[in-house]
DNA sequence: TTTTTTATCTAAACCGATTTAATGTTTAAA
DNA sequence: TTTAAACATTAAATCGGTTTAGATAAAAAA
């Protein structure tokens, strides 16, 4: 079993000082007034010994770990698989590294999660949260922690958000499923909750509809509780067909509550695009491949978590620094599940 | 900015030894003979104080970090990313965090994602290989090392490995395919390459064919580069088309041939499964969506995860001990794709 | 020759925890 | 009264780095 090498085990092969390695090792050794030939013999030595560095104790010493936790709803999620994949990359290229965790939607597991980040000495933390509010987070980071917040958030964050223009997305899907003639839309979401992303895209569902001078009916906006989904939406279905009031088309909040619509609809016996339309906010691989391919809107995930990163180093530098939010725009990309009935 | 309060911090208020405190915050108050009355002051103030741990001290001190490394290819990938969130889940069960990162299949990286994993004192690491042997692996981590290969492997290795029966699966995949009638059958994987799973799952596939004394056709096993999917496949598609000898089913041995080949297929105006059958290793929801859905031979993610962590703090507690592999069994899950030709 | 400079290098403190080896007090036993 | 045992607590070392504030010796200037 190879012991661990020391900085001190290479100074004392070296017959120099701890200080003198470090300073060589850190590529401090001009600036130090280092001998040429000194400096080549310790990284001669260095590398004979094969020394690794200990990074717990350099992170001790200089209270930096180069690390930043990234927390998510769940990290198997297609969507948040591909933010974290997204900022693991550019937090590579920039020397840190990432520790991702998934809160389940769950709030305490949120904050205890924040917590362990803090304790594991992250420089950074990368949230998309399930809370309700940011006092708790507030009371366990303090005000200058480096936090940003992605997709989620609440009205007037003291943290800086990295999201997608959520209602113009659900604009253009709307205004798309109007301009294809449709005009009995309902639009499904995940609540009831505070969750920014939902009610955002329902504004912008909304906003449509007046703008088309189309009635905004109660029982055609749906919240639907996370944990059930696919029950809750044969239930609306059902009540839709009882009282003869089936819209023409859904608009699906995220990629869940699409994949439970095409479930829903399915065991229902209805026909994707013949007897009700569909798109999707969230585009993932599945929708191009079902049958039919889902008409959906795609956020950026890539840039989203690299402004993401972006946002937490800057902090991170300067935790001082006031750092605007960065809003997104999506794109709707038309595929086969809605209907021309024009 | 709240100063971070230390284990001094602490002592000092309470007018006792860091020593005290220590033993108290870590519950070993009573087998130290600490007066009851003490540790109930200690703990009171620690909490008033908000006494956060500083784990990168503790992991210093201690030489354990209660963290562990997992390397995959690629944490967005559908596979992978169950895999991760299963470690995850197991893994804060036991106290653990988890520090996840992709190699992108790319040899080097994953040498370096080692090299940086042992760094940051990782106490063990899940691996996912890309390379061809364990030669530099056990250069790097040494042979006792706590690593645990999961997915994929090498004959004879050092270290334990969680896997699949590969080999049953693509025999479950052939007998099926037989049994509705194929004779015609080719089978796609990742190549060329020493990877396991591919190579085993070639075996399972050959050894189906003989015994049902099929003749195995050379060019019916298709060894396609992991970056260029999709041209591959229809490149064989069309030679089999221009010398007339298309199989009449398809064995993709990953999900990612699978995708490629409903691609393909429908480029080339195919019917799935009325002109050609298909069969994936690796299910994922996608292919009970797909158009049409896609059998497919499902592995045991959860358990693959959990296993893998089973190990892995078994090997952390005794280094020395030894364990054997872990070779979980697959189901096939009949759909649409297979066409029944007797 | 003495004083400065310059060029090299280092002892020791520090980061925040854990742990070893004592230390000082009481109380109980001899 | 002396000795031993039980009790409650702590000083100091340690983990492996980085950094501060000198130290030493040779070369240059006075």
């Amino acid at each position: 079993m190879p012991k661990k090498v020391s900085i001190a085990d290479l100074a004392m092969a070296a017959g120099v000082s701890k200080t003198l390695v470090s300073m060589v090792l850190n590529g401090k050794a001009r600036e130090n007034g280092i001998s040429p030939d000194t400096e080549k013999r310790v990284i001669e030595i260095a590398q004979k010994l094969e020394y690794r560095p200990n990074l717990f104790a350099r992170g001790l010493r200089m209270g930096k770990s180069n690390s930043i936790g990234l927390i998510l709803p769940d990290i198997s999620n297609t969507f948040y698989a591909g933010l974290a994949r997204s900022v693991e990359d550019i937090a590579r290229k920039h020397n840190y590294s990432v520790i991702m965790c998934s809160s389940d939607e769950n709030k305490e597991t949120e904050l205890k999660l924040l917590q362990l980040m803090t304790e594991k000495q992250a420089d950074g933390i990368i949230l998309a949260s399930t809370l309700d509010d940011e006092k708790q987070i507030r009371d366990i980071l303090g005000d200058d922690f480096p936090l940003v917040l992605v997709d989620r958030h609440w009205d007037n964050s003291h943290y800086p958000v990295i999201k997608v223009d959520n209602l113009d997305g659900t604009k253009k899907a709307t205004d798309y499923l109007i301009s294809k003639g449709h005009q009995k839309i309902s639009i499904m979401t995940i609540g009831p909750s505070h969750l920014s992303t939902q009610t955002e895209r329902i504004e912008g569902y909304i906003k449509s509809l007046e703008t088309h001078n189309i009635k905004v009916l109660r029982n055609y906006i749906v919240e639907i509780p996370h944990n059930d989904i696919n029950r809750c939406i044969c239930t609306s279905i059902y009540t839709w067909r009882s009282t003869n009031t089936m819209p023409t088309a859904i608009i699906a909040a995220n990629n869940f509550i699409a994949l439970g619509c095409l479930d829903c609809i399915i065991n229902n016996k209805l026909s994707i695009p013949d007897e009700i339309s569909l798109v999707s906010f969230d585009d993932i691989e599945l929708f191009h491949y079902s049958n039919p391919s889902v008409s959906a809107i795609a956020q950026p995930i890539k840039k989203i978590g690299e402004a993401a990163f972006d946002c937490i180093i800057k902090k991170i530098n300067n935790p001082q620094l006031h750092i605007g939010d960065v809003i997104l725009s999506t794109e709707l990309i038309p595929r086969n599940s809605v209907k021309n009935i024009k």
